[in-house]
DNA sequence: TTGTAGGCGTTATCAC
DNA sequence: GTGATAACGCCTACAA
């Protein structure tokens, strides 16, 4: 390995010079400057990351740990952060907690090792306790898409109540009846506040809340099927469904087809998050849209915010969500 | 930040017993062993992975270089990725190119300069500059996805000709005979692999290659959609498509859609490399099949080896495709 | 403006 | 088996 010391010698400067000439914040004679960075380009030097962070202190790396890599949400939600992250001139290193509260200690610990920059987390648990630990380790942290009971955080969210009794209420007018809902874990805020959407639009339209169609399921694929199934078998002959996240409403929808049961005259469909391609699903799906993208922008400036400025006030940033209409939840004549 | 030097002083041994309780590669007394581990709790000591592995000269870091997070074939596969480092001790850091030449260069500096261990990568472009870039610094490299002509490096595919040779008889033995190809950038191999097999598939058959039937786009949704108006409206009037990778197909299925065009009833589609939730889209959608988790895990597993053994014979793993027969491409009566 | 020198936190090589 | 001690490669007071 090429060192600062090997294209000192080569330039014939001090190894504190070509440190200068590379990093650019101190006046450097131009003729040294000069022979420093050809130095550099003949010996095809680059600088030792490592040894710098731990001369430095800091690193410029973020760790992203999100629940599932392989859910759209999420992935559009990293390149927003990746976008940010890039012109802040940090990289994104991306954690797959898989909701997994065991994985994400594992990949807290590694942050907190690997002296990370920040840390922006969907956290697959309400275990406060590891996102204290990178707090009380200084090391920033914005939580995302969901609410974190204890600590005080810098956090994005979307509107999930607000976007829940849409599309809730929305069936209603359809002149729905027996609607459905399959929500996510009882410990995640997301599926707290989607059901409590839901929960809020029935009250409103003076229908009853029947426990018998209402499920919990897993936020994943095999989970909305199952939780559909049981709706099926158990006889609680929904006319509607409103399905708390993407994965679960694709799920559902598996089943419905197995089923052979025709969307939307057997049962309407409303999805929470959109899912890709949602309009070559036939019928096309109604979904409450969240701005994934933009998620993850918020995120990322929050913590560039809060690396310049460690002390500012926590900011809680909400954004909308919004029903997109299509034809899975519209009443045939 | 609590160093080695402080458990050392709080147990009453020296930093280098610390380190060697710490690593426990080297016999320690089991009453020291004791002290310190106890210490550690009590302080709530943490290693700094940054001085560890200046120290140590090396990291635990993988690059995986995608070039694109959206796809779901890279999400899937950088799951295989890193369930084999997980078990192999190492951590994955996701690089997303964006099948932009620049951006990967960048990744690559940084892979390098941050030391990382390996690097699995998708090349987006035929630049053999950079991967002989981290192979010269003596970093392993495993490129997957995609065949690099210079450098001999382990290299995971799938069986891209075949694959599209299927494809494309399936639709002749369905008595199509005006097969559309929308193929890849002809720079990358797997785009030209599956080109090939078109071709090949029509020559078996005794059918024309008309140039009028094919269109390059560059592997995402949009260029889909075009190079599929482009084929409508320049009247080649094609029966089938061949759409040679999964966004692409989406972005052709999408056109479809809004030309108001019946598949396969005017016109049958076959897609390369699945989409999730492909039985959900009417009709079903008929697709060779990649196995993206495997490719994944076997560049790990290949990885792992090269990290072991460096200078072991160069591998080049290919994994089978599948012809997976939906609706879209079934001749009605 | 430039060079000297110390140290970031760890691990590995010595002696003991 | 354990403890000093010297690196790993870089940055940054400080002195010149």
């Amino acid at each position: 390995m090429v060192t600062i010391y090997d294209v000192a010698r080569h330039a014939g400067v001090s190894a504190a010079t070509v440190s200068r000439v590379l990093n650019g914040h101190t006046q450097v004679d131009p003729a040294l400057a000069e022979r420093v960075t050809s130095s550099v380009a003949e010996l095809g030097y680059r600088r030792n990351a490592v040894a710098r962070n731990l001369r430095r202190s800091r690193t410029t790396l973020w760790a992203v740990i999100i629940s599932d890599v392989e859910n759209p949400f999420f992935t559009a939600m990293v390149r927003g952060v990746e976008d940010i992250a890039l012109t802040a001139g940090y990289s994104v290193v991306l954690c797959n907690s898989d909701e997994n509260p065991e994985k994400e200690s594992n990949y807290i610990a590694a942050a907190l090792t690997e002296q990370m920059a920040g840390v922006i987390i969907s956290p697959s648990s309400n275990r406060v306790d590891d996102v204290k630990l990178l707090l009380d380790a200084g090391c920033p942290v914005v939580v995302i898409d969901r609410e974190l009971q204890g600590p005080r955080t810098d956090t994005v969210l979307v509107d999930n109540e607000h976007g829940a009794e849409l599309a809730t209420t929305h069936l209603v007018e359809q002149g729905y009846r027996r609607i459905a809902c399959i929500g996510g874990p009882r410990w995640l805020s997301t599926a707290t506040s989607r059901y409590e959407g839901y929960r809020r639009a029935l009250s409103t339209a003076g229908l009853p809340l029947d426990p018998a169609l209402v499920r919990y399921a897993d936020f994943r694929e095999r989970g909305g099927f199952e939780a559909m199934a049981s709706l099926l078998d158990d006889g609680a002959e929904p006319d509607a469904l409103f399905a708390a996240n993407n994965l679960m409403t694709v799920g559902a929808l598996e089943c419905l087809v197995q089923r052979e049961r025709t969307i939307p005259s057997d049962i309407a469909v409303v999805g929470f998050d959109s899912i890709p391609w949602a309009d070559l699903i036939r019928p096309t799906l109604t979904t409450v849209a969240q701005p994934a993208y933009e998620v993850g922008r918020q995120a990322g400036q929050l913590l560039t915010r809060r690396l310049a400025k460690p002390d500012a006030d926590v900011t809680r940033i909400v954004l909308p969500t919004e029903l997109q209409v299509r034809a899975s939840s519209i009443r045939q004549a």
